[in-house]
DNA sequence: GATGAATGAGAATTCATTCAT
DNA sequence: TATGAATGAATTCTCATTCAT
């Protein structure tokens, strides 16, 4: 057995590691394949052997994050212990203990990442979150703490909003502007969900010290 | 060979008229600038005698869209004479009298264009308009019929929420999916700004005729 | 009918002109005809009014720089008072008084033009100058200051070795480089010509000179 | 691995070749790789997954004659057991036992070559031939055979004399034409170098008998 | 004399994908 | 499993030249 033969699945998730890393530095469309295996070390027909396009690996990238996000996301929405309340701060502030790949939930939504892998992402992440979030905000409207008419829509457009303004790679904000936005999405968010204000307030004290950090 | 000249601004123009139909058609990547002169029926150096690259066209496109909806918004939000709910009904609904080219504000900002011209148009439209709409929100505030801590970054959030869930591009909703998040976007713009429930109840009336028509 | 064929002439010179500088800026091949009239001002149509071709100019430019050499240098040939040596050392030292066109000899002999316009320049000068030089050196024959068996091969062979080795444009010599090889092909040149020693020695005191002024 | 290594190369070698042959009959700039790839009956990938651009395979056959010529020139320069006049006149006549690919040397630096390809390859024979051959001056001005006082500069003065005069892709001569300028070349060299008369005698009844061969 | 819009035949380069080994 | 040479369609961009006005 050689020694650079790896197991089958090791060696699909180092191509699908390698090809993020490369996907998030300089884009899809702007990573040719052998940029890839170049990285990795080995040759074409190798990568050929594991993905049969380039399309693929982009699909698996995003299956790939999305299922780490949603599993964590999952994990804590069915958590029969928890309120409602606990489980939208827990998620919204990502204070849970995250596995290394996964990071902090809020940190994964947001990660800066590049136009073409964003779009896929993006969306995904709204689709497979909402309904999710959706039954907390049920939930929450069943605890009267949260009195949403429609709970999956305005998840919906609340993860959206999220998503795409604050996350980084598309608008270029500075800090200090992404501060600003936060602290109106709180309210926005409070007030979409029909909680009482300030009920989420950690969201930007967290960040605050996240960006002190940097 | 005979050459059918035109006016150089004409021209221009029908250049980014059929690159812009064609990038909705097909996406950018996908349309070849042969495509663009093929339908034109010019040569391929006709395209370069107006536009240096590409991108240029996508660029041209973007800015002429966009400056028309900056005119119209810009020309409502400046007229002294209107109140601010006026001004925010006037542009959701878009019953304004419209320019041909200009069509209706809420259409034009829900255009179903493809992700790569999107991108770019709807960055630089939430950019652009928000200043504007914040005036107004400003507006409201003080004649009492909003009550918004935050104008810019609410409505910052909200056209983004707007943007980029409700353009046909990205997801693919059904009409009846539409309709269901118009109707929660609207409570949530009502909340966010401090208005009256109810206050744009119209955003969904009109939206079920012209559903309708199609 | 006068005044109109003399602006016709100007026109044709000014293009000659511009072409000429940006051909030595940035090359033939680099220099679209694009650039000549952006240059001038002026329209395609009349550039091609003037010149039926991009090939045309540069045998226009040869053309008139050359003739302008030949006839300084043919002046001097055939200056009936003057002896060998002194003709010799006033066309190698250039010090004759030139038009603002010509400049001085050696200096347009040695003037940093690029690659293509070189090429052609080069070589005519080379085939142009060495039948008048020739002539010179026979009369210094004749004079017995100078030992030549083979007087036109032996100016030509003298003529390309300065031309290629210490025109500006092929080697990147420094300036020391330059003076070092100056200084041999003094000596080379006194050898072939079969000229006494240090005959032709202000050659490089004028380079020193010079050099020092930059 | 080894054996698929040797095809590289081999492949490279031929692409070389092939480039070479075309870039001399047609002109490097009237070559289109399409025309090196249609000779090869091979695809335009093949061609750049040898070479990254155009000029590259232009680099890659200067600096492969070029190491040919130098290889053969200081393999004479270094051996010991050769008196400078012996090396001076190997190198100069050519008559020493040639690999098959370096042809007599002689052969190798008059190569009628075109324009473009010639620039670059005689100002690089120059450069890098006039140190090796400046040796064996140095090595004759102590064994009293020569007398020069800037060896390194006499050289590269007659290289590139020669280069560039003689050789028969920049001046149109004929045969005849070719022969007078040896002739005085030969003086020119002898007097140079302050050898004796005729030393290099030999240069041009070689050329004599070649040229009634063609 | 002068204009400048239009032309269109190239040219170089990219890169996802295949396949024999 | 792994290799890497070979493919070739696709695409952007250049620019000398023409010609109707």
């Amino acid at each position: 057995m050689q020694s650079t033969t790896k197991k089958t699945e090791e060696r699909r998730l180092e191509i699908i590691k390698t090809a993020e890393k490369l996907f998030k530095e300089n884009g899809y469309r702007n990573t040719p394949i052998d940029a890839i295996i170049k990285e990795m070390g080995v040759a074409k027909g190798t990568y050929y052997y594991y993905f049969k396009s380039k399309e693929d690996v982009l699909a698996a990238i995003v299956e790939y994050q999305l299922n780490l996000i949603v599993q964590t996301v999952e994990q804590i929405a069915n958590d029969t212990s928890l309120d409602a309340l606990t489980k939208m701060r827990l998620l919204l502030s990502g204070s849970h203990i995250g596995d290394e790949d996964t990071g902090e939930i809020v940190e994964q939504l947001h990660l800066p990442v590049n136009r073409e892998l964003h779009e896929v992402t993006n969306i995904q992440t709204v689709l497979r979150l909402s309904p999710i979030f959706a039954k907390i905000v049920e939930q929450g409207n069943r605890e009267n703490v949260f009195n949403t008419r429609y709970p999956l829509e305005t998840i919906q457009f609340l993860l959206t909003g999220g998503q795409f303004l604050l996350d980084g790679g598309l608008f270029n904000f500075s800090k200090q502007e992404i501060i600003d936005r936060r602290l109106a999405m709180q309210e926005i968010v409070e007030k979409a969900l029909g909680a009482e204000p300030r009920t989420f307030d950690f969201m930007n004290n967290k960040l605050f010290e996240e960006e002190n950090n940097e």
